[in-house]
DNA sequence: ATCATGTTTCAATCCTTTCTGAACGTACTA
DNA sequence: TAGTACGTTCAGAAAGGATTGAAACATGAT
C-alpha cells in the first residue's frame, strides 16, 4: 500500500502534467516512478496506479522518449524495469524544448510576418500593440535560447558520465 | 476580407492559446480583437471567424473576465463594441497568475508534504531526486513572485490611468 | 516445437471539452 | 402593443482525447 503523501504527490503531478500537454496517466506513471528507489517493472506500475497493461506500456515507452524514465535490467529476469532519470532538470528542459519550438517559434514568426508584411500603419495602436509583444516575445526567446543552449551541453555530459541505455 | 498575414496570426494564435489552456475559440476571438483599430461587436466577431453567437457571445464574456479586452460603447448604436486591451503583458500575466495558483502552487505544496512527511531516507535516491525538484520549484517560484509583485502594481498604476470600464 | 512469460499494438469505447442553435430576456421604436 | 434588434443561456450534438482489452508479437526455457 502506498502512503497518504505519494498518492498526493502523484495525483498532483498528475494534473500538472495535463497542464503542460502530458496526460494524466504518463504523469502519474512518471511520478510513481520517481518515487521508487528500486527499479519498478509494468505490472507494478498498472496494478499500483490502476490503469491497464496497454496505457502502461504506451506510456512507459512515451516518458522513454522524453528521456525522463530509462529502462534497466535485472539479472535472471525477463522483464523490463524503470528508473527515474535522475536530472530532474532534465524532464522540465525537454517539456519546454519541445513546446518552445512546436508552439511559440510559429507564433513569433506569424507576428513578425504581421508586422514587416500586413502593412499595419505605424502610428496606430494596432502596430503599437503588435511591435510590443513582438519585443515581448523577442525577450522570451532570447532568455530560453540561453537556457536551452546550457541544457544541450550538459545533456551531453550527463550521457557520457551516465551511460544510461536502454 | 482578411489579409493573408491577419489570418494566419489568429490561427496561430489559436493554436498557442491550446497550449496554454485558453481554447481555440476564445484566443482566435482575441487575436481578431487585437487586430482590429476599431471596436468590433458580436456579430462582427462571429462572421468573420465563423463561429456561432452563442459561442462568441460566451467567449467574449471569458476574455473579458481575464481583462484582456474591454466593453466600450458607441454612442448612438445599441450594440455593445469590444477593444483590445493596450497593455500586451496583461494577457501574459493574468493567465501566468491562474496558472501558478491552480496549478504549480499544490505541486509544490504536495512536493513539499512529501519531503517532510513522507519518511523517506535522506541518503537515497529517491530524497536527493524530490529534494532537487523543490528548489527548482523554490527557485521558480520566487522569479514568478518578482514578475507577478511588478504586475499587481502597474496593474494598478494601469487601471487608474486608462479608466477602461463595462 | 511448444509452452510460459512478457510486451506492443490498435480498434472500439468511454469521457471530457467545445460548439451550435434555438429559446428566452431585455430594451428600444413605431 | 407589436415588432425589431441585440445579448445571453443552456441542452444536446459533435469533436477530440484518453483508456481499455484482446489479439498479435517476441523471447527464453524445456
Amino acid at each position: 500500500m502506498m502512503s497518504e503523501e505519494h498518492s498526493l504527490f502523484i495525483e498532483t503531478w498528475g494534473s500538472m502534467g495535463v497542464l503542460w500537454g502530458i496526460n494524466r496517466s504518463m504523469a502519474r506513471i512518471h511520478a510513481f516512478v520517481m518515487l521508487n528507489e528500486d527499479p519498478v517493472d509494468l505490472d507494478t506500475v498498472a496494478g499500483e496506479l490502476d490503469i491497464s497493461r496497454g496505457n502502461a506500456s504506451m506510456s512507459l515507452k512515451e516518458l522513454r522518449n522524453w528521456g525522463v524514465i530509462h529502462r534497466v535490467h535485472i539479472s535472471g529476469d525477463r522483464r523490463d524495469f524503470y528508473v527515474a532519470e535522475p536530472d530532474t532538470w532534465r524532464m522540465l528542459f525537454k517539456i519546454a524544448i519541445v513546446r518552445k519550438e512546436r508552439e511559440f517559434n510559429p507564433a513569433m514568426q506569424a507576428l513578425r510576418d504581421l508586422l514587416t508584411n500586413a502593412g499595419l500603419e505605424k502610428g496606430s495602436g494596432v502596430y503599437t500593440r503588435m511591435n510590443d509583444l513582438e519585443k515581448s516575445f523577442s525577450k522570451f526567446d532570447r532568455i530560453m535560447k540561453k537556457a536551452l543552449g546550457n541544457e544541450r551541453r550538459s545533456r551531453m555530459m550527463l550521457d557520457l558520465l551516465t551511460g544510461f541505455r536502454d
